[in-house]
DNA sequence: CCGCGGGCCTGAGAGC
DNA sequence: TGCTCTCAGGCCCGCG
């Protein structure tokens, strides 16, 4: 499923119900998610404190005070819902609040103030891992990514310093997570379109000779920035799976200008073209060639 | 370095 | 109603 906007959405319904919170205790009911979850996973977890929920690219991120770090990916299905119990006596004690027991939550977390917090994931695609926060920079699944878009080191200078000589396509270029981390097929279609970039266009063309950033990678930064921005505030997009904490749907699909509008009329104003569809780097790719070059 | 295809899974929607 | 087919927001691997 989902992107940085979606997981970033998913990251602030979680915080307030998870930092500085106390796991009570956790059930693993299904461990064969993407990977099989470690056979410590649930000790290593009960009766830590939340210190920091964060991000990193699509990556969720929880600081315990047991110096661990719990990294969890919703792959392409996973949403988390969390479920308050106003009866809860005891930390850990109640059973299913209002009766909510829904097919696929293969992990919960039982807050000790009473919040439940439950991972759903049909196609387990998603996976959770524990990693010391010692061996963080050398955790494989992290330490191939590129910069956070929405982050500092994130500017025109720098995606073309990395464009620079790449002979791939603009659109796998976005999509590769060495690149810039976090961005997936939506956002990157978005951000072409917002930018009038062509996917096609090749990578190596964001650089000038000299490796200076053209006015294009310029364009592109700020349309990565205002797109991501945009989607975060609307609380992602909703368009099979992406739910937020609290079951309500993100609503960024409303905005797609050319994600998913095949054959619809292109939004830029006095453009009279048609977005198109094809397949990229074994992906859909939606754009309109009229005004994206 | 690059693109491509296959694999991991389930569910939704289209077409018959 | 139900079957079969295709496709889906991610990411890894091996091949050429």
């Amino acid at each position: 499923m989902p992107e940085l906007p979606e997981v970033e959405t998913v990251r602030r319904g979680l915080e307030p119900v998870m930092e500085g919170q106390v796991i009570a205790r956790v059930e693993a009911r299904r461990g064969d998610l993407r990977f099989p979850l470690q056979k410590d996973f649930v000790t290593r977890l009960e009766g830590q404190i939340v210190t920091g929920l964060g991000r990193r690219a699509k990556y969720l991120t929880a600081d315990l005070s047991s110096g661990d770090v719990l990294l969890m990916h919703l792959g392409m299905s996973g949403s988390f819902r969390v479920v308050h119990d106003e009866n809860a006596v005891t930390p850990g004690a109640f059973h299913h609040p209002r009766g909510e027991e829904r097919a696929h939550d293969h992990v919960v977390f039982h807050m000790a103030s009473g919040a439940m917090i439950s991972f759903n994931d049909p196609r387990r695609f998603g996976y959770m891992k524990i990693v010391s926060r010692a061996g963080l920079a050398d955790e494989p699944l992290l330490r191939g990514l590129g910069p956070e878009p929405l982050g500092n080191e994130f500017d025109a200078a720098m995606l073309a310093r990395v464009c620079a000589g790449k002979k791939t396509s603009l659109k796998a270029a976005l999509l590769d997570q060495r690149v810039v981390a976090g961005l997936g097929n939506i956002y990157v279609c978005e951000a072409l379109f917002r930018a009038h970039l062509s996917p096609k266009r090749q990578a190596s063309t964001l650089a000038t000779r000299s490796g200076e950033p053209t006015d294009h990678a310029k364009r592109l930064v700020g349309a990565i920035h205002a797109v991501l921005h945009a989607a975060i505030k609307a609380g992602g997009s909703s368009l099979r799976d992406h739910r937020r904490t609290d079951g309500e749907l993100g609503y960024f699909q409303h905005s797609f200008q050319v994600y998913d509008r095949e054959g619809e009329k292109c939004r830029t104003a006095g453009c009279s073209g048609i977005v198109k569809r094809f397949t990229q780097n074994g992906r859909s790719t939606f754009w309109c060639p009229k005004c994206q070059k």
